[in-house]
DNA sequence: TCAGATGATTGTAT
DNA sequence: ATACAATCATCTGA
């Protein structure tokens, strides 16, 4: 109804003001107070209005003719391209600008960690085995906990199938809704003036708001996997202690490095590979040269922090390593007739920087005048004790 | 059960 | 990339 007295009114326009009318709008012309067909016109609009005022008094077959016949009026598709033409030029272009908006880099991290997670990747292998090393790199290896890898696959699995059925949900839906919005404006077009342009910006507008669903579904999809991941790969919650050994084989390093306590990448894979041989209540453990790593970057900051603490820890193992070099040393020691002075061993720095002796309690020992600098370092008898 | 030890992670600086 | 520092989570022995 509304429509028909729009289209009345418009085309109203079209035969009174022309088709190429500025600003558009077919508004009938101001009343005529120019030329001689000033009354022609007032007698056309004052047929229109009667019209209008009269189309609810008429029967509905009779509305529906004259609805037909309107949709039909040869200059219909004309008038519908010039106001599609002005709606273009007008407000809704303005929204058009945005339509090619980048990717949003949320939705990317997003969509890259699932699929560096194995969930919106292809099913078997890139993805899952991608967690199971992490998941190895994890615990380190120790082999014990198969179980709990399958059990975190098939956690993995379920949130995939979740994340799946979802999304295919909002898929199907955003199709379903599209289709019928289409549809529907398309049947619209009939009786209004719709540029194919703007059923395809109203299509993009439904993708962006489902898309924004889409995006709220991978964020929790994330926020799952990340919480299984804490659970069940974090290392902190299922971490063995190191064997005896091995702890033994990195400490004997580290005291006998003291001055620069900093393996190379070498000395730390030898040490991994030495540590990994031993052996721990019948099981071997293999101990990863970023744990040596780690091992070597607690040490040395406890062992900074509380340089008292260490000391017998760090007198044991000066000994310890004096008997193993004191073999070796002992023809040297026993040809060189001088007391051949010691390299002054200042300590190890703390990356750039000397390090600080300010514990008192410290400064009692040989060891830790080791570190207060220029004190010699000491000299071991062959049975292992500091002179 | 609890305090201390210890391996791992995270944030920051260089 | 590496080291330090703080912190977490678990282990261990009393």
């Amino acid at each position: 109804m509304d429509e028909q007295a729009r289209m009345m009114q418009s085309l109203s326009g079209i035969s009174l003001a022309g088709l190429s009318a500025p600003g558009g709008m077919a508004l009938p012309p101001p009343h005529g107070h120019e030329g001689t067909d000033g009354d022609g016109r007032k007698q056309d609009i004052g047929d229109i209005l009667h019209q209008i005022m009269t189309i609810t008094d008429q029967s509905l077959d009779e509305a529906q003719a004259k609805k037909h016949g309107l949709n039909c009026h040869r200059m219909k598709p004309a008038l519908f391209s010039v106001l599609c033409e002005i709606k273009e030029k007008t407000g809704l272009s303005i929204r058009g600008t945005q339509e090619e908006d980048p990717p949003d880099p949320q939705l990317m991290r997003l969509d890259n960690m699932l699929l560096a997670e194995g969930v919106s990747g292809p099913e078997k292998g890139g993805g899952s085995a991608a967690a199971a090393a992490a998941a190895a790199a994890a615990s380190g290896g120790v082999a014990d906990n198969s179980i709990e890898h399958s059990d975190y696959r098939a956690k993995l699995t379920q949130i995939r199938q979740i994340y799946h059925t979802e999304l295919e949900k909002y898929e199907q839906a955003c199709n379903e809704f599209t289709t019928h919005v289409m549809n529907l404006l398309r049947e619209q077009s009939r009786t209004r003036p719709i540029s194919p342009k703007e059923i395809e910006r109203m299509v993009g507008i439904i993708h962006r708001k489902f898309s924004s669903i889409q995006m709220q579904l991978k964020q929790s999809t994330c926020e799952a996997v990340m919480i299984l991941r804490s659970r069940f790969l974090d290392a902190r919650r299922k971490r063995r202690n190191f064997s005896k050994q091995a702890t033994e084989i990195l400490n004997e390093y580290f005291y006998s490095h003291l001055s620069n306590p900093y393996p190379s990448e070498e000395a730390k894979e030898e040490l991994a590979k030495k540590c990994s041989i031993t052996v721990s209540q019948g099981v071997r453990t293999t101990i990863t040269v970023s744990q040596v790593s780690n091992w070597f970057g607690n040490k040395r900051i406890r062992y900074k922090k509380n340089i008292g603490k260490f000391q017998e820890e760090a007198n044991l193992y000066a000994a310890k390593t004096a008997v193993t070099a004191a073999h070796a040393v002992a023809a040297a020691v026993q040809n060189s007739q001088t007391n051949s002075p010691a390299t002054p061993n200042s300590g190890f720095p703390m990356k750039d920087e000397e390090f600080q002796l300010d514990s008192a309690e410290s400064k009692n020992t040989l060891l830790s005048n080791m570190f207060a600098g220029g004190y010699p370092t000491p000299c071991y008898q062959p049975d292992g004790r500091i002179q």
